[in-house]
DNA sequence: TTGAAAGCGCTAACAG
DNA sequence: CTGTTAGCGCTTTCAA
């Protein structure tokens, strides 16, 4: 049935060792012998037992990658470029999921989901520094996201207050006074849309508009459901905003679709930024202005943190391995929810 | 560094099968045992080393699911579900994309993508029965979609005649007449969206409507932009429809996307209903109708007919063994796009 | 250039 | 109830 390498030394008349150099391409072979126990393995069927090398090896070949939601397209488009990335370096990934609960977060961190893997790539959401302080030997690991870790892990982020800054600058520069702010889930064990909300609040000041800290809504969740009901509770509550800025485009296309549904024009009485830049924010009604974070470099840089935190076993205590803060770039990107149809601000 | 049974065996003063034997849950073991073996796995922190424990029992604990792309609302979504149900049996899931290319596909069936695996769940495109003959003791594999292959290998897949005809039958209930089909890809080597075509032919035959080939048209691929693409095909070829039927959702959102640009009003000049329901279809501007498959019956049913393969070696070859029709569920979502704002039918 | 033998860490027989 | 032993399939010294 199965075949391994001793069927196939028998079958050739060589040993195992003369097999296994051909199967690993070692270069001290004859092409003679080369030939013959290629013949052997085609014959037989044969193929290597990877678990066995991998045990031996002391490597599996797989990473993981952990995210809070499948469902939510950022993490799904990320995710296929980190299997892309990983691919180029011989690499498979196995994706999983937390919800962005801080118990199934650590379990991943700790390697009890993910198992029998080389690395780990993790976006937490509520994970706490104390969460990973008990890590022992577990395989490399690096961060990404907005939460920042005083912790020796390679942590991956665009510069969150920078590009909301760069998001509530272009409402400003559009005449708009009123933004609103739109966040994410409330964290149970820290400030959610930290640095977003930061640069919303660094940005009105500096253009010397008074935030107004009634028009930040936080949702229950992440969602497009979240930012339609964080949408109806800024209106109900009488607040009248001439803009919006969404922590993600899942919350802009939520709060779009309650503005929709109560006659109010986008952008002409409400502006609407978002931030991610998933696909399906070019095809809505009205498309969405957002921020675009280079998910390309991000993944990159991420598979190769990990890389290289295999790779440098010996100098594993050395200068600037795993500690690093790496920065990808970000664009605005304009669209018909700022600009309106006509690819020009539209002010009513 | 690492510590392994040995070393605890070594600590705790017993064998090592007796620390296996707490490790494993094994029930004779006495209480006083547990505890002094358990102390010793705490002090030096062991860890099992599942690679080994692989290696010596033949299973790894992992499953591949493959689909076309991950960028799609619909797999990202089943792959959630996949994870889910896997890990309710202790599996975990590793994620693989093909973007539908049959040379990707052939990889994975094959296993030389996704290695280490106990199982495979995979979602062809473009795959050939004759892809699938020479799989030889490869692990076992679970079809998804629509593609049917006469091979021993069970098949997951909705009804798609009888949802393409339900979902021909509401617009046709509503008064359309001019349905137009927007297809997917065109296949190299067979008609995309077969079965649901034939079910839009079905239906408008059986209601006594004559079928206008003319109102077909194929994409390039099955994304928002080819749904766009199309639509804007079929309408600068002169067509006027009063309804469209969309491969899957992503393309109806395209369609819907070049409607609104040329001033067509979704559903009084044009109905439009989708298939797949994926979340982003409740949140347009105007939300969409759509056909939704049973997805938790999906991901379901794929795991645990993996999970069969896996228990009954020995029956291998017993009858139904894993060539069978599983057909989950489906339901017609009735939403704007074809009711209107008010939720009742709307016609101009 | 190729062969023999050891061992990665674990589990499964089989004794005791 | 616990210990001893063999071996999963592979790579890797060390010899030849």
């Amino acid at each position: 049935m199965k075949v391994s390498l001793k069927d196939v030394a028998e079958r050739a008349g060589v040993s195992i060792k003369t097999v296994s150099n051909v199967v690993n391409d070692y270069p001290h072979v004859t092409p003679a012998m080369r030939a013959r126990v290629q013949l052997a393995i085609d014959e037989l069927g044969y193929r290597p037992n990877l678990t066995a090398r991998h045990l031996r090896k002391g490597r599996t070949g797989i990473i993981a990658l952990a995210v809070p939601e499948l469902g939510n397209p950022y993490f799904a488009e990320l995710a296929g470029a980190v299997i892309d990335v990983a691919a180029q370096h011989d690499y498979t990934v196995l994706l999983d999921h937390t919800r962005g609960e801080r118990e199934q977060e650590i379990l991943v961190s700790q390697g009890f989901r993910a198992r029998v893997i080389d690395g780990l790539i993790l976006s937490p959401l509520e994970l706490e520094t104390e969460d990973l302080r008990s890590r022992t030997d577990d395989p490399p690991l690096v961060l990404l996201g907005e939460r920042r870790y005083d912790l020796p892990y390679d942590h991956i982020a665009i510069d969150n207050i920078a590009a909301a800054r760069t998001a509530v600058r272009h409402l400003l520069d559009l005449g708009r006074r009123r933004i609103a702010f739109l966040g994410s889930r409330e964290g149970r064990t820290h400030e959610p849309a930290h640095l977003r909300l930061l640069g919303w609040r660094a940005e009105l000041a500096d253009y010397g508009v008074a935030a107004d800290e009634d028009m930040v809504v936080f949702a229950q969740g992440w969602g497009r459901e979240d930012g339609a009901a964080a949408m109806a509770r800024l209106l109900d509550a009488g607040q009248r905003p001439d803009a919006v800025f969404a922590y993600n485009d899942l919350i802009a296309i939520g709060a779009m679709r309650v503005m929709f549904e109560r006659g109010l024009r986008v952008p002409e009485d409400i502006a609407v930024v978002g931030f991610d830049d998933v696909t399906e924010s070019r095809f809505g009604a009205v498309s969405l202005s957002t921020i675009a974070p280079d998910k390309q470099a991000i993944a990159r840089l991420a598979v190769e943190s990990v890389m290289a935190s295999l790779g440098g076993d010996a100098a594993a205590d050395g200068p600037g391995r795993g500690s690093r803060e790496l920065q990808p770039g970000f664009e605005l990107v304009q669209r018909e929810s700022t600009l309106g149809r006509g690819g020009t601000p539209v002010r009513d």
